[in-house]
DNA sequence: TGCGTTGTTGACTCTCGTTCAAGATCGTTC
DNA sequence: GAACGATCTTGAACGAGAGTCAACAACGCA
């Protein structure tokens, strides 16, 4: 009951705080100097980003419930009541670190408005594929939905993938897409997903290789709805998909 | 496997053990056979497939630790010790469960072999859909991964989407299929999950719909890899390929 | 120096997964 | 049908670990 009841009575969540500031300036090295034993007092926003990096560390080596509050406060020289201070739960401090991994790869995959169509999803995909390389474990654990079940963390990589829909929808001229296309491209997310796994897993083929195979495969899927409802792609410019396609196939020659 | 860590220190301490002798007098009353309190002894079968039935609705619509042993143990009527008994451990019984829906999953997608490819497809795919619809919940758990991190969930997904996959490939003549030709149907599998998923909580396309687009997309993934590895498709039947689209397109007009 | 603020601690509570020895019921044998 | 082994079943106790809280300590400021 305790677990519940105090999962409801958080729920207004308190981490909104720190990303609202920007950053302070304070870096100040205590006068006394001492930090020789490690514990010292820090600057809020210091520790915070001090234990999720730990705590992105920890999850990505072992699952959530293999790893104690106790062993986090160890490894990060706190007690754990210090932990609560600042994330409240066990969960909180979880979620807090991926929704840091979700922000960092939504800003990962942006492009420049200024590249043409092509080029925006070449340079989305390398965005994407750089993301998953250099913090395989965090690109992991995002997907793999973390704590399995759970409202919030579904909830929170749920709303991530949204995010990235919506903007590759907008990159396509696609504010209001008919359903299909939206599906479409739905679903063509859930093959990047796979794809990418797979190729984190077995390293397959080369990361070319697979980049080239993500391209093909957008303009597929995207003629395969525009197929299934003509109107789906009343707003895509034809000479665009073919230059796209030309492009992409250019490069395997 | 943090709790089972927990078997080494805990020693018999045989003392104050006894002190529970005598002590009830259980209104248990088995007149011919029937049970007035709803406990009865049942067959090692039919109380694990009780229990699982009943496991597979509790976790369909709450999260893992959002229930407990006891809330098990008292719906289904039993002692905590007898779930046990059956199961070993409550991520023991979990892992039944999923395993479980796996099977089913795989089943229900089981084509005869004596179809032509095409109709294989979309045999295949029906079976697929059928499956998520009938079983939402637990379709959900099982591709959200259940327990998050936890290897041996996460292993056993991953094994019945290996096993799905290589079907697949056998469906289409690919016993040692190129590494690009393994990735590209690894991908579509997860473009399937992704759709399928999104369907089930929008509903925004109809089913015929989605099983057209599904249709539509394996096709265009498979000529996406035999483009950028022309050997990939070596064992390709052509015919059985633009047979197959004449198929999937002739239904929509 | 005193005072308010806030980072920080460690001991405590309590839920919940897990264990265990004993009890209940069934099937079998003589 | 009494004895008996097998195994289903129970309830209490145990311990790990999540979460709480009141007090302490370092800092900024007047």
């Amino acid at each position: 009951m305790t677990r519940t009841a105090s999962r409801k009575t958080s729920a207004p969540s308190p981490s909104a705080r720190g990303t609202t500031t920007a950053t302070k300036r304070t870096t100040r090295r205590t006068a006394n100097g001492a930090e020789e034993d490690g514990r010292k007092r820090l600057d809020l926003d210091e520790r915070r980003d001090q234990l999720l990096a730990l705590g992105k560390k920890l999850f990505g080596e072992r699952a959530y419930d293999e790893i104690s509050i106790d062993d986090i406060a160890e490894a990060a020289g706190i007690s754990k009541g210090l932990l609560y201070h600042y994330f409240g739960s066990k969960r909180g401090f979880y979620v807090a670190i991926v929704r840091e991994s979700a922000d960092k790869l939504v800003e990962a995959t942006e492009v420049g408005s200024e590249l043409p169509p092509a080029e925006r999803a070449r340079a989305g995909l390398e965005g994407y594929l750089d993301f998953a390389e250099e913090h395989s474990a965090a690109f992991l654990t995002l997907l793999r939905g973390g704590i399995g079940n759970d409202p919030e963390v579904t909830e929170l990589v749920d709303a991530t993938r949204e995010r990235i829909l919506v903007r590759m929808l907008a990159n396509m001229g696609q504010k209001n897409p008919r359903p299909v296309f939206r599906l479409a491209v739905r679903s063509y997310l859930g093959l990047v997903e796979a794809a990418t796994i797979d190729w984190l897993d077995r390293k397959a083929v080369d990361r070319d290789t697979l980049l080239r195979f993500l391209l093909e495969s957008v303009y597929a899927i995207v003629t395969a709805a525009v197929m299934l409802d003509p109107e789906a792609g009343v707003r895509l410019d034809e000479r665009e998909v073919l230059e796209a396609q030309a492009l992409a196939r250019g490069k395997k020659a």
